[in-house]
RNA sequence: GCCUCCUUAGCUCAGUCGGCAGAGCGUUUCCAUGGUAAGGAAAAGGUCGUGGGUUCGAUUCCCACAGGAGGCUCCA
C-alpha cells in the first residue's frame, strides 16, 4: 500500500505508512518530541495518541508544556483519582471530573455511615488516596477509549446514578459527551486487577487522554469541599476532591511556592501583621473595624477620592443608615432582595402599630429622595450626588470573606441624574475619570465586562434593557480594553459594565461597576422641566469606583504586599537616633516633616540600630532615616528607603524636596 | 445556608492516652548607646472560643452555639 501524507503545523508535508497513528507520527519526527507528546490535534479534533491517521491529515503533536496538553494531564489525572476513590471505597459512586486551572477535582458520594448520612473524606482519606494514585500510576494502565450503546453503558454503571444520569443526557459533563445513543468512554486496563479477577476502572468520558498513567505523576490533592450536585443547592451535596497537576515536579512546585507567595500577602493576615483593622468576634461577622494605621490609609484613599470627585462636578450628600420600610419597597429591594437584608427593626408606639426600619442595603433610594426633594431643571442635568455611604447587607454565612466580602461596608456610591440624551456622553467621559482614578492608586492593567438582563428577578421590558444594553456596549467598545460579556450578569434593575484589574500577581478583581438604570427613575416618579417646559424622566446612572472602600482596601493592601506606596503608607518616614544623644535632633526632624504635612516618627535608641532598622523595614515603612553625630554635625540624613540603597550625608531640604516630589508624582499633583 | 477542617498568651504554634499548660516572637523593666534587617537579662501575660452534657475531676470526650479557613450555592 501506498504511503499517505500528512500536513505538519509548520505547512510541510510527511510521507508514512497506511496505519500510522500520531504517537508514532511524534517518533517518527523526533523522539524528544514523542517523549513530550500528550495528544495529538488531527484535522483540528483532538486525538489520542493511538489515533491512526489518514491520508491528507493535518496534524500537529500537543505537548504537556501546552495548555491543551496540561489541561489532557489534569483531565487524566481526575480519572486516576477516580480509579482510586473507586479502589479504596468499593461502595462509593462517581459523578463528574474535569480539569480546572491548575488542576482538577473529581466528585463523589460515600455510602451513608451508621447516622445514616452520606459518608465523608478525611485529610487522613486524601493521603491514601494520594497513595493509591502512585500505585496506579505506577501500574502504567493505559487510557483505552471505546464508544459503546446507551444500553451497555447503563449495565456497567447500574451502580452509578450520577453517570446514569449523564448517559440520559439529563445533565451535563464537560468531559464526557453521549450523542446518537452512543456513549463514549475510557477504560484503565489494570494486569494486577486482571490477575484478581477484578473489573478495570472504566469512566464516561469524550477524551482525549495521555496514552498511559504513567506519564502522570506531578500532582498533589490539595483538599476536600462539598460541592451540589450539577451545582444545584436542592440536590445532593458531593464530595469534591480537589488537586492540582503539571508536567514536571519544577512546574508542581512552583505553583505551590506561588500559592505560599499570595497566603502571603493575604490581606487578613496583612492586617493583623500592620496592625491596620480586625476583626472583632464581639461585633459580629464580617463587621471590621479599622486601627489607627488602617484608618489613616483610609482616610487618604477617600480624601483623595473626594478631591477628584468634587473636581468632576459632583455634589457631596450624606444619608442614614436606617430608613422605613417604604422607601425600600418603592425602591424594589424589599421584592428582589430582603433575603440579603438584615432583618428589620419594628418600633412600636402605644396603640401596637409601628413602623418597620431596615438597614440601608445600598444609597440609591435616598440619593432619588433628595433629588426629588424639589422640581429639577434640565439646567441642573447631570446632577451627579457623591457619597461614601455605609450600606449593610446580610451575606450567608459561608460567603463572608475578610474585607472583600463584609456585611458591614462603605460605597463610594454616586448616582448621576441625566436625560436620556446626555447619557452616553455621560457615560463614556464616567468610564474616563473611573479608569484615571484606578491608575492614580497603582491598578493600570484593566478589562471591561458588560453584564446583560438576567433570566429572572428583573424588572423593565425587553426593549427598554435593549436600549440601555446598547449605549452601555458603544462606550466600552469605544474604549481600547478588552470586553468580556457576562449574560444574565446585570442587576435587576438595568445592565451595566465593571471595570475588571489585575494585580500586581495577576489576579483578577471586580472594581467599579456603572449600571444604567431606567426602573428607579419610574418607580420614585421623578421628573425635570425640560427646555420645552414639559415634564420628563430623567435616567439614572449608579457607579462605584471602588466598588466597597473595605474591599479596595484590601485589593490595595495584597496588591502591594503591605508596601504602600509613599502617599499612601500610614508612616512614611521612620527616624533613628544612632545612640540617645542623637534623640533630641532626630525629633527635631520628626517635627518639621509632620508639621510639613508628612507623616514622620521617631524611635528612640533602647535598641541597636540594625534591630530597629529590621523592624522599621517589616513594618514596610517608605524611609527609615539613621541621624548620628556627623548628621547633627552638618545638618543632614542617612536615607534608608525601602528597596533601595543606603545614601549618607543627604541634607534634610534636600530630602524633604525629594519625598514632595516623590508623593506629587503619585498623584499626578492634580 | 450546605460540606470538610480549625479555635491554647497580642502573634505563630507545641502539649495534655481526662488530673487547672509551654516555646519563639511581641510587650514591660533593667543592663548595654550602637552608623544601616535580630545585644543580654528578668518580669508580666492564658476560665485552653462560649454554653451545656458525661465524669470524682474536662483545655482534652460528646452536643449546641459563636468565630475562622477552604469549597459549593449566592453576591442588588
Amino acid at each position: 500500500m501506498a504511503d499517505i501524507t500528512i500536513t505538519l503545523p509548520d505547512g510541510s508535508a510527511r510521507q508514512v505508512a497506511p496505519g500510522t497513528t500520531a504517537g508514532e507520527l511524534a517518533a517518527a519526527i523526533g523522539q524528544r518530541l514523542a517523549d513530550a507528546a500528550v495528544i495529538a490535534d488531527v484535522n483540528g479534533v483532538e486525538r489520542d495518541l493511538v489515533w491512526p491517521l489518514s491520508d491528507g491529515d493535518a496534524v500537529s503533536i500537543i505537548t504537556a508544556d501546552s495548555p491543551r496538553g496540561l489541561y489532557t494531564l489534569r483531565h487524566s489525572t481526575a480519572h486516576v483519582l477516580a480509579q482510586a476513590v473507586l479502589d479504596l471505597f468499593p461502595r462509593a459512586t462517581f459523578a463528574i471530573g474535569p480539569p480546572i486551572e491548575d488542576g482538577f477535582y473529581y466528585d463523589f458520594q460515600l455510602p451513608p455511615g451508621p447516622d445514616g448520612k452520606p459518608g465523608t473524606f478525611t485529610p487522613d482519606d486524601l493521603e491514601r488516596i494520594d497513595v493509591r494514585m502512585r500505585e496506579i500510576i505506577k501500574e502504567r494502565q493505559p487510557f483505552v477509549r471505546d464508544e459503546i450503546p446507551d444500553d451497555d453503558a447503563r449495565k456497567i454503571f447500574a451502580d452509578h446514578p450520577f453517570k446514569l444520569e449523564i448517559i440520559d443526557g439529563e445533565a451535563d459533563d464537560p468531559t464526557s459527551a453521549t450523542e446518537a445513543g452512543l456513549v463514549r468512554t475510557y477504560e484503565n486496563p489494570s494486569e494486577a486487577k486482571g490477575a484478581r479477577g477484578e473489573a478495570s476502572f472504566i469512566d464516561l468520558c469524550r477524551g482525549p487522554h495521555v496514552p498511559h498513567t504513567k506519564r502522570l505523576g506531578h500532582f498533589k490533592l490539595m483538599r476536600v469541599a462539598g460541592a451540589y450536585w450539577r451545582g444545584d443547592e436542592h440536590k445532593p451535596m458531593l464530595q469534591r476532591i480537589y488537586g492540582t497537576a503539571w508536567a514536571t515536579k519544577k512546574d508542581l512546585d512552583a505553583h505551590l511556592v506561588r500559592l505560599e507567595e499570595a497566603a502571603k500577602r493575604d490581606h487578613r493576615k496583612l492586617g493583623v501583621e500592620l496592625d491596620l483593622f480586625s476583626f472583632p468576634e464581639e461585633v459580629g461577622s464580617g463587621l471590621a473595624v479599622f486601627h489607627p494605621k488602617g484608618g489613616t490609609v483610609r482616610r487618604l484613599m477617600e480624601d483623595y477620592s473626594r478631591m477628584r470627585h468634587a473636581e468632576s462636578g459632583y455634589e457631596f450628600v450624606n444619608s442614614p443608615h436606617i430608613s422605613k420600610a417604604d422607601l425600600f419597597q418603592t425602591s424594589g429591594h424589599l421584592d428582589w432582595y430582603a433575603d440579603g437584608m438584615y432583618p428589620p427593626m419594628t418600633l412600636d408606639d402605644e396603640h401596637g402599630e409601628g413602623a418597620t426600619y431596615y438597614l440601608k442595603p445600598m444609597n440609591c433610594p435616598f440619593h432619588t429622595l433628595i433629588y426629588r426633594s424639589r422640581l429639577r431643571s434640565y439646567r441642573e442635568l447631570p446632577l451627579r450626588l457623591f457619597e461614601f455611604g455605609a450600606v449593610y447587607r446580610y451575606e450567608k454565612s459561608g460567603v463572608v470573606q475578610g474585607l472583600t466580602r463584609a456585611r458591614g461596608f462603605t460605597q463610594d456610591d454616586a448616582h448621576i441624574y441625566c436625560t436620556k440624551e446626555q447619557a452616553p456622553e455621560e457615560l463614556a467621559s464616567l468610564l474616563n475619570f473611573v479608569l484615571d482614578l484606578l491608575r492614580d492608586y497603582g491598578l493600570d492593567d484593566f478589562y471591561l465586562e458588560l453584564s446583560t438582563r438576567p433570566e429572572e428577578k428583573v424588572v423593565g421590558s425587553v426593549e427598554e434593557w435593549d436600549e440601555a444594553t446598547e449605549v452601555l456596549r458603544q462606550v466600552a467598545l469605544s474604549k481600547e480594553l478588552e470586553l468580556v460579556m457576562d449574560p444574565g450578569g446585570g442587576a435587576f434593575y438595568g445592565p451595566k459594565i465593571s471595570v475588571q484589574a489585575r494585580d500586581a500577581i495577576g489576579r483578577t478583581w471586580q472594581m467599579s461597576t456603572i449600571q444604567l438604570d431606567f426602573q428607579t427613575p419610574r418607580r420614585f416618579g421623578i421628573e425635570y422641566v425640560g427646555s420645552d417646559g414639559a415634564r420628563h424622566e430623567p435616567v439614572m446612572i449608579h457607579r462605584a469606583l471602588f466598588g466597597s472602600v473595605e474591599r479596595f482596601f484590601a485589593i490595595l493592601l495584597e496588591h502591594y504586599a503591605g508596601a504602600f506606596p509613599t502617599w499612601l503608607a500610614p508612616v512614611q518616614v521612620r527616624l533613628l537616633g544612632v545612640r540617645d544623644d542623637h534623640h533630641a535632633y532626630a525629633a527635631r526632624l520628626a517635627d518639621r516633616l509632620n508639621a510639613e504635612g508628612f507623616r514622620a516618627e521617631v524611635i528612640d535608641a533602647s535598641e541597636k540600630l540594625g534591630n530597629r532598622i529590621r523592624r522599621a523595614k517589616l513594618e514596610k515603612i517608605p524611609y527609615v532615616l539613621v541621624v548620628g553625630d556627623d548628621d547633627v554635625e552638618h545638618g543632614t540624613v542617612g536615607v534608608n528607603p525601602r528597596g533601595g540603597e543606603v545614601e549618607r550625608g543627604v541634607a534634610i531640604d534636600d530630602f524633604i524636596v525629594r519625598l514632595r516630589a516623590e508623593i506629587d508624582a503619585a498623584t499626578a499633583a492634580r
